[in-house]
DNA sequence: GTAATAACTTAGATTGATCTAACAAATTAT
DNA sequence: ATAATTTGTTAGATCAATCTAAGTTATTAC
């Protein structure tokens, strides 16, 4: 098995990786706030388990083997934040720092029994796809609630950047996936919107907030 | 904090204290497979951090702190393994493996909750106590089976030697912390002992089995 | 299109946890 | 009581993961 320490430069690297999957040093350097020598001689490691492809001066990429480890281990934090969420009625502002180590336990069993539990969810309490068995993530297509436009409803489907901060104003604003919103108005100068949910009539949402919302039309 | 390879010492040296409370470097280095010299260097190093009491050629003592993280560890030990049993649904002989990982977890939060849920516990599921939130443990006095008479009836407390194939022997006989058990005799050649509980009238128990036994007289 | 800057690599040091080999002290056996 | 054995210690090597310093390649700016 792969150490610990392997198993974030693998989890960055999926995280990290844009459509073309590629990720460089310095973006990954700067993600796990380990300086570039150290993250390149792992690199060459890893590259040489075959869970890297590395040649210098070229950016990185996951190798298959190295995708579906990744996944697995992505797979171990959200099925364990759901958990968390679900079974043991934590926040979903509390979950990233215990899933964080938890999410590096080898025990199949657990996380089948977990899986069992919460009845096969395929997303996370902030709605990012949990990675099937084989360590596959099932790319649903969501737009930036900053994407739409006035008039139009959708549904809240999930969260990027989930900070804690960011999380417990959502919570402050009673803004939970799920949620049915209707748009009002945007306003042209600072990308700002009105929009109507609950029994609130007209709150206002920055377009730092915006597009941080995943959402569904319906 | 201490590292996990730091715990896994503290945690060994508390297992390991006799009466006296002392450990000898040789029976720390058979017990965790790690050979004396390393020990050594390690115990120097829980000296200078004030965990262990250590003196050439002398046996090994943990510092009243060095108890109370060892407790504290240990407490997440055994609250896992509860939860697992209560919570997750698994076999008393499945939760050693999974709770030797979850132990090293840092997260208070995690831990209250899962005593919360368990209301909190002063037992594992093999019957040995919890220690406390300061790390202490509340010694409860049980004797062996083996120590007991033909015609007493007593109560089944707790198990040692909690290895897999021991309690899957005892899930075979339906042996189960609580269980009644009257002693009908005790063979003198080879200690074995023919007990009755539940349904059965005449059920045989090695010295081996009954020695690994703990009961309370009823 | 060169000069400046940023990104990347190489070389070598450090730290924690482990090992083997060799030596010293304590215990056990005769 | 001395020899043999076991236990404990010291010294020095190794490996993983990190760092800093210095050099090399790419990119950006003018």
């Amino acid at each position: 098995m792969h150490s610990y320490t392997e198993e974030n430069y693998l989890k960055a690297l999926f995280n990290l990786a844009n459509d073309k999957g590629e990720v460089s040093p310095n973006e990954l350097s700067k993600r796990l706030a380990i300086k570039m020598p150290t993250v390149n001689s792992m690199m060459k490691k890893l590259a040489e388990k075959k869970l890297v492809h590395y040649e210098s001066y070229k950016p990185l990429r996951l190798t298959e083997k190295g995708k579906k480890e990744a996944g697995l281990i992505i797979r171990k934090h959200r099925l364990t934040e759901m958990f968390l969420v679900q079974k043991m009625d934590f926040g979903w502002e509390q979950v990233h720092e215990i899933a964080e180590q938890m999410e590096h336990l080898h025990s199949p069993h657990f996380f089948e029994k977990m899986d069992e539990m919460l009845g096969y969810p395929t997303i996370d309490p902030h709605g990012s796809p949990i990675p099937d068995k084989t360590g596959k993530i099932d790319w649903v297509h969501f737009e930036k609630l900053s994407d739409c436009k006035a008039g139009e409803t959708v549904k809240l489907a999930a969260v990027i950047h989930t900070t804690d901060e960011f999380l417990k104003f959502l919570n402050s604003r009673q803004l939970h996936l799920g949620l049915k919103i209707k748009i009002k108005m945007v306003e042209k100068f600072d990308g700002s919107m009105v929009v109507s949910y609950n029994k609130k009539n007209a709150e206002s949402l920055s377009h730092t907030v915006s597009e941080r919302l995943l959402v569904e039309k319906i």
